[in-house]
DNA sequence: CCTTTTCGATACAGTACTGTATCCGTTGAG
DNA sequence: CTCAACGGATACAGTACTGTATCGAAAAGG
């Protein structure tokens, strides 16, 4: 609404422009998982990124409108990874003849779910997030909007494996999903907490949640 | 370390001053709810319990010192509410004859776990204090103390209750509740999101979630 | 009833940050 | 080569908050 800038204006942004933002994204990133989106000021985010408040306000309307558009991004490069991920396992298990063993699947989804930039601040993020939203009058933010989104996308991905796989889910799936989702978010709270460095973590996970995968589907 | 008064010490708070840390600690509640941890100010919860900040420095060392405080009570009180309504619920079982039904259960699920005082705030509350935990350098707050306990806590209720109603589970008990704890707290957060106001969301939580039991696990 | 202690209020000095208004170097178009 | 527009730096005025040090009233103790 603030900042139309509609597809009729203008939507060059000059390669400069481009940069600036990126460096004031990367450094917001950092500093918001380090002191949290209030106690980062913005001449905080401004030194890590090497610039000065006038930069910001020339590209940010505010602290908040930078915070969504680095969400935005990550939201996005997320998205990806687990489309190529997806694309990857799907080919791989669509090249099997027999379908997985439970020792598989335990592999497959501990490579599926294995860290790839730094969990640890996506989680940090992902928290400062839902309180933001959890605050917010009457959704401005759509926190609702962004998860559902990640949502849909995600079911689709996990039906197509686990059809792939040669099964299919007992229990509707949306209820799967929730289960499913559920499991994963407590892993990964918890991993958070006691550091998210454990690599074993990951693997634990992966068997249990092959295991739960098991459970909650039957050979197609 | 700061303030010490250890046993031998007088443990003595006169009535006035315990006073003024129960009003201190309900208003420190409400405006972190409202603005979080960082973004409340010693002045305004000052303000909000219609004290100065004279009587603020006079209590607590500082403003997280005053969280962990508030923190503690309604951990303690939570935990309270959880006891009493477990021993309802064991009371309720165990005069009936026959073993509940589904429906029985959906029942009961869904009265254990109604919201009793303002539910949304302490899950912004337990957010923001996940948040504190997530940054906290080398774990002087203790957020998994308090969750494992708490854990613990709920693990013995659970499995009581469960007994209680004739049956026992399926898979191991700590993985049962890995489950229905993600189960859980995606939905309190689900429900967080779209405002708790709507009850048959809890209904809907209830059912979904005597389901869930019913499937992990089998009569005794 | 007077004294002592306790506890909260007030005053103060200092800091960090905000947003704006203005300035100036850079860059790209003609 | 020139000039305008762009994009970021700097200066400024103003605000909110912090923690401490001091003060005075109310309670407790004798």
């Amino acid at each position: 609404m603030t900042e139309p800038a509609s597809a009729h204006e203008a939507d060059h942004v000059s390669a400069r422009r481009r940069e600036t933002r990126t460096r004031l994204l990367d450094a917001a990133a950092e500093v918001f998982a380090e002191v949290g989106i209030q106690g980062a000021s913005v001449e905080r985010i401004c030194a890590r990124a090497d610039f000065s408040r006038g930069a910001f306000y020339s590209n940010f309307s505010s602290k908040e409108q930078l915070f969504l558009a680095l969400l935005e991004r990550e939201y996005e490069q997320r998205a990806n990874q687990i489309r190529v991920r997806a694309a990857e396992l799907t080919e791989c298990l669509t090249a099997n003849e027999h379908p997985p063993t439970r020792e598989d699947a335990a592999g497959y989804v501990t490579a599926f779910l294995s860290p790839s930039g730094n969990e640890s601040s996506w989680f940090t993020l992902e928290t400062e997030f839902l309180l933001l939203a959890l605050r917010d009058p009457e959704g401005e933010v759509q926190h609702v909007d962004f998860n559902l989104q990640f949502r849909h996308e995600l079911s689709n991905v996990v039906e197509s494996i686990v059809l792939a796989a040669g099964r299919r889910f007992i229990v509707p799936v949306d209820r799967s999903l929730t289960i499913l989702a559920g499991v994963y978010e407590r892993a990964v709270r918890v991993s958070a907490l006691s550091g998210f460095d454990a690599p074993e973590g990951v693997n634990e996970l992966g068997s249990r949640f092959a295991e739960l995968l098991f459970t909650i589907t039957e050979p197609v």
